[in-house]
DNA sequence: TAAAGGATGAGGAGGAAT
DNA sequence: ATTCCTCCTCATCCTTTA
C-alpha cells in the first residue's frame, strides 16, 4: 500500500512539476511579455504544450526495485490538471471551481473569461492596493500581525463559515475545491491541521513555478496599469498576492524599510564566522523549510538587483546568509547561502587555514614591494592573467631596478593589474597568477584534486573557479556532525568538483550514499577519483544532467537509501555574475535557470519524505 | 593535412564599498 | 563622488592527434 501511494505521488508530481515548467518555459519564450501583458496568448499554444505532455511518459522509466504502476495520477476530480493550471496564473482556487462549474472543464476559453471578470470585480473594492507600482513592495505598512490572504478570504468567509475542526473536513474541503488528495494530504501534513484554508491553498498554489512569471514580470522595468477589466488583472492580481506575501513574511532586518531588494550585510559575516563578533543570536525559519531534509543553497552575493529575493521566495522565505570567504581564507569569495541548518555550536575545520597571502604563499614574502599593500587575493574566477600581461608589467619596472621604489604611476598600473587578476609576487619584478595546485590549497581542496585524469590546465582553472570554498561550507555544515553520527545521505546538485563531498569528509561526517548530479565528465571523473582515493565506505552514484532527475528516479533513489538527509547544490551563476560582459541575463538566464531545477528537486525530495513519512 | 582541442588576449557594466 | 571588484564569453592563434 505504502509503494502504491508513493509511485502514484511521483506520477502526481511528474505531472504537476512538469506542467509547471512548461507554462514557466512557455512564458520565458516569450520575450515581449513584460511590456505589454496583454499580448499573451494565454490560450493556445501554451495551453496546448501543456496538454501535450503525455501523462505516461515518465512513469515508464521503470528501475530496479520499483513497480511501473501505472495508478492513475488524478487520485482527486478529473480536472485537476485545468485547476492547477489556472490556479498557476494566480486565480484563487475558489474562482477556478467556480468558472469550471460554469463553464465546463473543456471549454478553457470561456472559463479564462470568465475568470478575469471575477478577478476584476474582486479587485474593484477600496481595498486595493498598489497593483500599478512598479515598486510593488513600497507600500511597507502592511500588518504583520494579520493573515496574509487578504484575495482567498472572501471563499472562507462566504464557503464555509463553520469552523472545520479536523483534518478530515479540510481534507474533503480541498478535494471539493478541486485539488487532489495527494495535494491536500501534504498541504495538511505540511502546514498543520490547525493551519487556515488560506494558508493551506497558499502552500499548495504558491510556492510553485507560476511564481517565476510573477519574478520575471517584477523585474521588468514598466508595467501596465490595470486599465481595463480584461487586461492584465489577472496578472496584476498574482502580483497583488504575491507582494502582500513576501512582503509579509519577510523580517525587516535584512531588508530596506524603502526598497525591496535584499541589501549585503557589511562586514559580509552572515550569521557568524569563526574569530569575529557576531549580532545575528537566533533565526526563525519558516514552518515550510524545516527538514528533513536539511538543504543547502550557494551562489554569488552580487548578483543583479532582484534575484536573491526571487531565489528566498522558492526556497520557503529562508533569509539567505552572505558570507565572505576572506574571513575563513586569503582568497576573497563573496557568496549567498540559503540553508535550514541550525547556526549554533558550528566549528571551523582544523588547521586553519592561512588568512594571509604571505602565510598562504610564504616564497611570495621575498618578491611584494611594500607599495603593494594587498594581504588578501581577490575572489578566485575560472579565467587567469596571460602571459604577456606578466611581462609587460616586468618591463614597466626593470627601469627602476630595485634602486628605488618606481614612480607613483607605474606604481598604481602594476597594483592595479594585479588585483585585477589576483596576481602574485614570485620573483624579482615578476608577478604570476596563481597555479592551479594553489587554487586548490586556497579553495580547501586537497592538492592535486583536480590534476590528472585528462583535464587540460585551463579546464582546471575552471573548474576550480566555479566550486565552493571547502572551510566555508564545512563551518556552515559542521552542525550536522552531532546530529548524524552514523553518516548522511547526501543529494549534492551541481557539485563541480565536489566542494560539498569534501566539506563534509573533512569534518569527519560519514558518507552513507552519495548521488551526485553534475554535467561535466572531467568533474565527475574528478569527484570519482577523490571518492576512491578516500576509501569512502559508501556508495556513490554519478550523474550527468539534473533536468533528468525526476520524481521516480528520486522516488528511487530515495527508497533505497531511506531518504536524503541534505540536499546541496550551487547552480550556475554564469548569468548572474559581474565578470560576464555578455549574458548577465539574471536568473532566467540559459544556465542560471537550472536554480528552478534546484527547487523542483527539493521541492520533490520534501514531498516524497513527507508522503513515505 | 585536416580536425580537434588547448591556450591566449581583448573586452565593461553594474553595484557595493568608502 | 570616487574607488573598487566581479564562481566570464568570444574569436583567434597555436599545438596535438588521427
Amino acid at each position: 500500500m505504502a509503494k502504491f501511494l508513493s509511485k502514484e505521488l511521483a506520477q502526481e508530481e511528474i505531472d504537476k512539476h512538469l506542467e509547471q515548467r512548461n507554462f514557466f518555459i512557455t512564458l520565458l519564450a516569450g520575450d515581449d511579455f513584460g511590456v505589454e501583458v496583454d499580448n499573451i496568448d494565454w490560450d493556445t499554444e501554451d495551453e496546448l504544450e501543456i496538454e501535450n505532455i503525455p501523462l505516461g511518459s515518465h512513469a515508464s522509466l521503470a528501475f530496479p526495485g520499483v513497480e511501473a504502476n501505472m495508478a492513475s495520477s488524478s487520485a482527486g476530480p478529473s480536472n485537476s490538471k485545468t485547476v492547477d493550471y489556472f490556479i498557476g496564473m494566480g486565480f484563487s482556487a475558489k474562482m477556478v471551481a467556480k468558472a469550471i462549474e460554469d463553464n465546463g472543464e473543456e471549454n478553457t476559453d470561456s472559463i479564462l473569461e470568465t475568470l478575469l471578470t471575477l478577478s476584476a470585480l474582486e479587485n474593484s473594492p477600496p481595498k486595493q492596493q498598489h497593483v500599478d507600482t512598479d515598486d510593488s513592495f513600497s507600500d511597507y505598512e502592511g500588518s504583520f500581525l494579520d493573515d496574509f490572504s487578504d484575495l482567498d478570504s472572501d471563499y472562507e468567509n462566504e464557503a464555509t463559515a463553520k469552523p472545520v475542526s479536523d483534518a478530515d473536513n479540510k481534507m474533503t474541503f480541498l478535494v471539493d475545491m478541486g485539488y487532489s488528495e495527494d495535494e491536500a494530504y501534504a498541504a495538511i501534513e505540511r502546514c498543520g491541521v490547525h493551519s487556515s484554508f488560506a494558508e493551506l491553498t497558499d502552500f499548495i498554489s504558491a510556492a510553485q513555478i507560476s511564481k517565476a512569471a510573477d519574478v520575471l514580470l517584477g523585474d521588468l522595468p514598466v508595467r501596465p496599469k490595470p486599465k481595463n477589466l480584461n487586461g492584465c488583472s489577472k496578472l496584476n492580481k498574482r502580483r497583488h498576492y504575491d507582494d502582500d506575501t513576501w512582503k509579509k513574511k519577510k523580517p525587516r532586518c535584512f531588508e530596506d524599510e524603502d526598497d525591496d531588494t535584499i541589501r549585503l550585510p557589511n562586514p559580509m559575516i552572515g550569521f557568524g564566522v569563526p574569530n569575529e563578533l557576531c549580532l545575528t543570536v537566533h533565526r526563525k525559519i519558516p514552518e515550510a523549510a524545516m527538514g528533513p531534509p536539511y538543504f543547502y543553497y550557494e551562489n554569488v552575493a552580487l548578483a543583479p538587483k532582484g534575484v536573491w529575493n526571487t531565489i528566498s521566495r522558492f526556497l520557503y522565505d529562508v533569509e539567505p546568509e552572505f558570507v565572505d570567504s576572506k574571513y575563513f581564507c586569503a582568497a576573497a569569495r563573496k557568496r549567498g547561502y540559503v540553508h535550514n541548518l541550525p547556526i549554533h555550536n558550528r566549528f571551523p575545520l582544523l588547521p586553519l587555514p592561512p588568512h594571509t597571502v604571505h602565510e598562504a604563499l610564504p616564497l611570495t614574502r621575498r618578491w611584494w614591494p611594500s607599495w603593494d599593500t594587498r594581504t588578501q587575493l581577490n575572489c578566485l574566477q575560472t579565467c587567469i592573467g596571460s602571459a604577456r600581461l606578466t611581462d609587460r608589467i616586468r618591463r614597466a619596472l626593470e627601469d627602476y631596478d630595485g634602486v628605488r621604489d618606481p614612480p607613483l604611476h607605474v606604481q598604481k598600473f602594476v597594483v592595479e593589474q594585479c588585483r585585477k587578476w589576483n596576481l602574485v609576487w614570485v620573483g624579482k619584478n615578476k608577478v604570476a597568477p596563481l597555479e592551479p595546485d594553489e587554487v586548490e590549497m586556497l579553495l580547501g581542496f586537497p592538492k592535486n584534486h583536480t590534476r590528472g585524469g585528462g583535464i587540460s590546465r585551463t579546464d582546471r582553472y575552471k573548474s576550480l573557479g566555479n566550486s565552493f570554498q571547502v572551510d566555508t561550507v564545512a563551518y556552515h555544515l559542521s552542525v550536522l556532525k552531532d546530529m548524524f553520527p552514523g553518516g548522511i545521505n547526501l543529494l549534492s546538485l551541481f557539485s563541480g568538483i565536489g566542494g560539498a563531498e569534501v566539506a563534509l569528509h573533512r569534518l569527519g561526517i560519514p558518507l552513507k550514499n552519495v548521488v551526485s548530479v553534475d554535467i561535466s565528465e572531467v568533474n565527475r571523473n574528478i569527484v570519482r577519483c577523490w571518492w576512491e582515493q578516500t576509501n569512502q565506505k559508501g556508495t556513490l552514484i554519478d550523474l550527468a544532467d539534473v533536468q533528468e532527475l525526476d520524481a521516480d528516479r528520486l522516488q528511487y533513489y530515495m527508497n533505497l537509501f531511506g531518504g536524503f538527509d541534505l540536499v546541496v547544490g550551487g547552480s550556475p551563476c554564469n548569468n548572474l555574475t559581474g565578470s560576464n560582459r555578455y549574458t548577465r541575463d539574471g536568473l532566467e538566464g540559459k544556465e542560471s535557470i537550472l536554480f528552478y531545477d534546484y527547487f523542483r528537486i527539493l521541492d520533490l525530495v520534501k514531498c516524497i519524505a513527507t508522503k513515505t513519512e
